[in-house]
RNA sequence: GGUCGGAUGGCCGAGAGGCGAGGCUCGGGACUGCAAAUCCCGCUACACGGGUUCAAAUCCCGUUCCGACCUCCA
């Protein structure tokens, strides 16, 4: 293996396989992105973080990368479209749909930033892609892949295509129709586990484009095709998404492309693992929703999510917890504090720095893992033997990966008014030598969430998490 | 029912056949007006039953329990 490729576990193939690039110029990659009538959850941006690994960890390698997300727009997410997301948020908040869905996106993006996930090169929305989709479907029923059923709508013939069922395991003949949400067969689809490519509008009147099929909307999974291919000029190098959308939206989505151009479309596919928080999978329903937004409110560094998220292995289930936010926060506070104390050191033995760092980028080419490069960080770190412009040197180099912002000053929101005054009054206090009312006013601060430290060089305080 | 993962100290969690990763909590000490922070010391675990091996948390077989997914979903 060459030290500049990097191994990723492929869903279909199930092993280990090398990202590389077909065309011989660039990486092609694809992820999956939101849907946009909500505010993505700490458990989006796990597999959001996903793609900005790799695609660091590849250019840190030398690798040209062409990294494509999509942004769902467009309401289709559910087969009954009475119960559509899109239109309901919109109802939910009385606006137009296409304004909740640029309000979200634009949410999407801030969140991205804040966790320091680097921005895509594009992020094609689904609603300007119509025109795409369908070219995609009209190819799709002229070589006898879908075709027109009996209530307008445009499906996938899914006997139509021989490897279905290759990425998820699933084989046509053992899905059961309706096997959990009540489905009624109404005879316009020819098999149960065809799916819809172009949804006629029936009595909807919001987010529906004209056709070739009449008035209506995209199926849920064609647009990922549609982008893919038209984006990445008909082949992906690496598809990625949330373990969930192994099926039936992945399966789905490859039938589709593969049979459009006749051959393989993806290379590799890889999944990220769900996020639980705290034992149970992160849902509305479950209650233990946590947004980026919530980090903040609790003084916690969302730096301090990325770092949990690079203690656990992308393809593990992890279990997040206000405890484990907790302690990451509190290591990427020591960190920073440690970085800028060895800053002034200039003994660099940059042949020692390069072997360390070469160390710590084999473990990520090897499948991302980032639990082991992080576990040789906190051995340099404590180190008699390598001196502090080293360690400086090869904390700055792994942080390119890591994106951790280790040499910055230490995390804090800003302070109230009304609490620095509390301080400030402290400070006087104590130099008075009058330490009950230091003591009481650091009890006061205390139940305002503000820790106070003295020090010979006089107070300091932090956010209490 | 099917598929795929797990089970490691008070808690979280990494483990690549052979030196008990690391973090958090807790206890002791230094420091401090008292604290906090920091530093030092302490707390010796791998679900169960077999097997392979000089050597097993790690490999093999079986058992129990837990989780996720199985046509909304990252």
């Amino acid at each position: 293996m060459s030290n500049k490729e990097i191994l990723l576990f492929d869903t279909k193939s199930r092993k280990l396989q090398p990202l590389v690039s077909s065309n011989g110029k660039n990486l092609r990659i694809y992820s999956c992105g939101p849907t946009v009538y909500r505010d993505a959850h700490v458990g989006n941006m796990r597999t959001f973080l996903l793609g900005d690994l790799i695609t660091r960890l590849a250019k840190s390698l030398d690798h040209s990368v062409e990294f494509i997300q999509n942004i769902t727009d467009v309401g289709h997410m559910s087969e009954d479209f009475v119960e559509d997301k899109m239109l309901a948020q919109a109802k939910a908040e009385s606006k137009d749909p296409f304004e909740i869905a640029r309000t979200y996106e634009k949410r999407f993006h801030a969140d991205l930033k804040t966790l320091n996930i680097n921005p895509a090169d594009s992020y094609p929305k689904a609603s300007e892609c119509i025109d795409l989709m369908h070219d995609l479907i009209e190819r799709l029923i002229k070589s006898n892949n879908a075709y027109v059923g009996s209530d307008e709508c445009v499906y996938f013939d899914a006997q139509s295509f021989a490897g279905y069922g290759a990425i998820s395991g699933n084989r046509l003949d053992s899905l059961k129709p309706g096997h959990r949400f009540e489905y009624t067969e109404d005879g316009a689809k020819r098999f149960h586990a065809d799916w819809a490519l172009w949804k006629a509008a029936v009595g909807r009147s919001e987010m529906i484009w004209d056709s070739p099929w009449g008035k209506g909307f995209p199926g849920w999974h064609i647009e990922c095709s549609a982008m893919s291919l038209h984006y990445l000029d008909k082949f992906v190098d690496l598809h990625l998404g949330g373990i969930d959308l192994r099926f039936p939206h992945h399966e789905n989505e490859r039938a589709q492309s593969n049979a459009a151009i006749n051959q393989d479309a993806v290379a590799l596919w890889v999944h990220g693992e769900h996020l639980l928080f705290e034992g149970r999978k992160m849902a509305k329903s479950t209650g233990n929703v946590v947004l980026v937004s919530d980090l903040k409110a609790k003084h916690i560094d969302p730096l301090a999510l990325r770092l949990c998220f690079l203690e656990n292995r992308y393809r593990s289930q992890m279990d997040l917890s206000w405890d484990s936010l907790k302690a990451a926060h509190l290591l990427l506070q020591r960190w920073r504090q440690k970085v800028q104390s060895w800053k002034n050191d200039k003994e660099v033995d940059q042949a020692a720095v390069q072997r360390f760092i070469d160390e710590i980028v084999a473990d990520l080419r090897q499948d991302l893992d980032t639990p082991r490069a992080l576990q040789k960080l906190r051995g340099i770190e404590k180190s008699e033997t390598i001196s502090a412009a080293n360690k400086y040197q090869i904390f700055i180099a792994a942080d390119k990966v890591f994106g951790l912002d280790l040499d910055r000053q230490p995390y804090k929101n800003e302070l109230p008014t009304q609490l620095a005054q509390l301080l400030e009054q402290r400070v006087q206090a104590r130099t008075a030598g009058n330490f009950a009312e230091s003591d009481r006013l650091r009890d006061l601060l205390a139940e305002n969430k503000v820790v106070v430290r003295d020090s010979k060089e006089g107070q300091s305080w932090d956010w209490l998490i």
